[in-house]
DNA sequence: TTAAATACATAAGAAATTTATGTATTTTTG
DNA sequence: CAAAAATACATAAATTTCTTATGTATTTAA
């Protein structure tokens, strides 16, 4: 049976943040193991956010203004929640978009069949 | 009316390969400055591959075996073609692949709607 | 004749992510 | 019940990828 891994390192770049913005912005609020377990489980195994990469990420999200935490004790340990400000939401919009029509345009390129149709494409 | 300028740089990361490698394998060679011009064109202005980015990618396929050159005078200009070698052609099946399969996974978390069906998705 | 386009190239720096490491608690499994 | 795996956070060094800046030179368009 094919097993299928992992993509490989360099594809994901660029895509965690966009990636984390929609599932705040859907889930409401989400800690931090949760966010790296869903979307392994959403991607079958394909997408595992590190935790080196997540945890700075949104450190530097919450500095900037566009997420805000809450803190929450589960027996000894802590787990620490983030939300959406009302300005990361409008960011999180505008990031998912930007993000959804750049695949419209790098697939056009790398899967010419799905160019033969030019109708009114948003 | 709403003019769409170019994508923010972090989106870019990790698909300038997948690219340079599809239209090689489209075009059969090509010359870095064509290449940049050509993305241009087929991106309406979105994505405009830096001189900066093509070149030292250009050159480390070559030196990994991916591509080969064949220089050309043109008047008193030098233009240095790229081709795909037989290992080039097999990477780029496979690095082309793997980006439309990430593609649809990860459009599968932003974009919810195309995640309404559950049949027998490849 | 001057600016823009064509055509190559490299080097320094920034940004995003990997890899490695650390701490500690809780749950599962043999 | 002991050990392993999962949960849950965190940071630092190194790597990769790309931007920004700079350089050279020819050709075409204004």
């Amino acid at each position: 049976m094919y097993f299928c891994p992992m993509y490989s390192k360099e594809i994901i770049k660029g895509t965690l943040k966009p990636i984390i913005l929609k599932l705040l912005e859907q889930e409401g609020r989400m800690y931090g193991y949760e966010i790296t377990s869903k979307v392994k489980v959403l991607t079958q195994g394909k997408i595992q956010i590190t935790e080196g990469a997540l945890y700075p990420l949104l450190h530097k999200l919450e500095a900037e203004g566009i997420v805000i935490t809450e803190q929450e004790n589960i027996g000894k340990r802590i787990r620490k929640y983030y939300l959406l400000t009302p300005e990361g939401k409008n960011l999180a919009t505008a990031a998912i978009d930007e993000f959804l029509d750049f695949m419209i345009t790098t697939k056009s390129i790398l899967d010419p069949t799905a160019n033969i149709s030019y109708g009114n494409a948003k």
